[in-house]
DNA sequence: CCATTTGCGTACATATATGCATGTTTGTAA
DNA sequence: TTACAAACATGCATATATGTACGCAAATGG
């Protein structure tokens, strides 16, 4: 007992998070209301709102818990192989899934979407690695491989949330091709 | 005046279908809702639950719609290029974001789920080529080929749904990269 | 031309989401 | 230890979505 202020605060915000986060995966942005979350994190709805503003406020806030996570500090990949590798660390994620709703939901209503911006902003940059790979994308054809690359990538993560989180069967598959002309292209590259 | 009940009946599903999609193409499909759709179609609620037993079989129906006009009657492809162009023909319309709505929609609501049913599979036949393809698909390299020219696709219309229907940026490279990708298969396949 | 069905509008009952206002408890600091 | 502020709970007011019940008017067909 006799936890601090802080301490409380920040474990309260968590399950708050948490909750947000859990269904947003399971349940969609839809089922993400106040009340749902509450309700899973075993607060009142009354915690929330002394916690964060209104609601897109703690949704923000638990997406910006979820760049922390997935985001972190990733050393700027040495190779096509590795940036394909990188990038599908970050969309292959089941968390990815949070995101994308996210995205398509700011994306349909402005006010969420001024809430959102600044972490959506963030998610973006996470995806596009192009600037920390300015070697490796030099070329006009290496850019265009991972650009499509990239696309792919968000289809598969695409074709997981509306598969309930699963796997596609052919998923293992595509990656494996986007991974070996990856492996192709670096070693074109070195013999340059 | 004096329109048959049959022309008024077709006449105000035609306004309720026309209303839903147009809602959840500018919209998304949270805000497509019954009161929204009516005051659109510029008929009252009462209306749309005399012709529909509730609003998910509107929905179904409009998607059914949606499906009509896409799917159409398109020949088997006869070329890899062609395969890729008929693919995106359908994935990269803007009304394929209604499409992405009602998947991810559906994903997350088992109700829901149950009366989309038979129009999601539709959808996804009608994009899943391969069947009507087989002697192009026929070596494992090419069907792996195709497998992620379709992901990436689906990646492009992920991106335009999330960017207010716009094209992104690199969506014509990326295209260009696969349509002469496929042609170059097509040549090999000759070669043979 | 009249009885009946069909298309559609109005009003109601219910459910659920949201934010605020006002209490009550718990830590904090003088 | 006491006054104060922060953390939380309860309840209220409001908005909005959904489906049902009922009523009227336009077609239909005998």
């Amino acid at each position: 007992m006799a936890r601090t202020q802080a301490e409380r605060s920040a474990a309260t915000r968590r399950l708050l998070i948490d909750a947000a986060i859990e269904l947003l995966l399971e349940r969609g942005w839809a089922a993400t209301t106040s009340v749902a979350i509450c309700e899973r994190a075993g607060v009142t709805r009354g915690a929330l709102l002394h916690h964060y503003e209104n609601l897109a406020a703690l949704l923000a806030d638990a997406l910006d818990a979820l760049y922390d996570e997935m985001g972190g500090a990733a050393p700027p990949p040495r190779s096509m192989r590795a940036l394909v590798d990188a990038t599908w660390e970050v969309v292959g994620t089941p968390r990815f899934k949070a995101v994308l709703e996210a995205w398509l939901a700011a994306s349909n209503d402005r006010e969420l979407a001024l809430a959102l911006r600044p972490v959506i902003e963030r998610f973006a940059k996470l995806v596009d690695r192009a600037p920390s790979a300015r070697s490796i994308l030099a070329a006009a054809d290496d850019r265009c491989f991972y650009l499509t690359a990239r696309e792919a990538m968000f289809g598969l993560a695409l074709g997981r949330a509306t598969s309930g989180g699963r796997a596609l069967p052919h998923e293992a598959v595509v990656l494996a091709r986007l991974r070996q002309e990856a492996g192709r292209r670096d070693r074109n590259r070195k013999l340059r």
